[in-house]
DNA sequence: TGCCAGGCCGGGT
DNA sequence: ACCCGGCATGGC
């Protein structure tokens, strides 16, 4: 069945490279930044941080946090998101030292500790670990469950666990094919799939069953 | 102009 | 094991 969707998707979007930034640790930033908001804000905040040379796991540690919320406030959220970045820095410092070193950590240890840091939940640490380490880590996101529910193939409130389970077991252990179709769903939502998008009739998968 | 966006946490039931 | 309110800003 997710195979069968990978293919017909595939039809629709072949492969490319999707998430934006250049490095690993601007990857880690974005996962936080693009927490509940819309990736325009994120863009311009990772702007601000290139422009202000803190696009750097040290510089960033030692930023004071009102300077810090200063440049990440188009993403929203940003006291919260500046602690929660913060917690994630100090893990990255303290545990592994640089972004690199955690590459050679073991997938499911480096999940549970990523876990363990206030401010990074399942996607997130998903996140980092396919788009920022090329782990094999399946991403849910919103986009994932809503394409999902719309075409019967998993009901909306599946937990994340078992819908992240469903598709490692399903399909090819291969981390850029669990980041393909991840995008994959990304842009057939922005194409088709937004709430009362207009040309939701027109999506390649056929019509939804639900309105989510 | 209100609604929504690529979550997560803490507290309540 | 769920359910909910809070957290902020900008685009459409």
């Amino acid at each position: 069945m997710l195979n069968k969707l990978y293919h017909d998707l595939l039809a629709f979007y072949p492969m490319k490279p999707w998430w934006p930034g250049d490095s690993a640790l601007e990857t880690a930033v974005g996962t936080i930044l693009t927490q509940n908001t819309s990736w325009k804000g994120v863009l311009k905040s990772i702007e601000n941080l290139k422009n202000a040379g803190k696009l750097d796991l040290d510089a960033l540690h030692e930023t004071p946090d009102e300077q810090l919320a200063e440049l990440i406030r188009p993403s929203g959220y940003a006291n919260l998101k500046t602690r929660r970045l913060k917690n994630l820095l100090r893990f990255i410092k303290t545990r592994y030292g640089t972004v690199d070193a955690m590459r050679t950590a073991p997938k499911d240890r480096l999940r549970e500790e990523l876990l363990s840091v206030n401010g990074v939940g399942r996607e997130t640490a998903d996140s980092i670990l396919l788009y920022g380490l090329e782990k094999p880590s399946f991403v849910v996101d919103a986009y994932t469950r809503r394409v999902l529910a719309r075409h019967g193939i998993l009901p909306e409130k599946t937990p994340y666990d078992e819908i992240q389970a469903t598709f490692e077991r399903t399909i090819p252990r291969d981390a850029a094919i669990y980041a393909h179709y991840h995008a994959m769903f990304v842009e057939l939502c922005k194409a088709f799939c937004l709430k009362n998008h207009p040309k939701c009739e027109e999506c390649p998968l056929g019509k939804q069953r639900k309105k989510i």
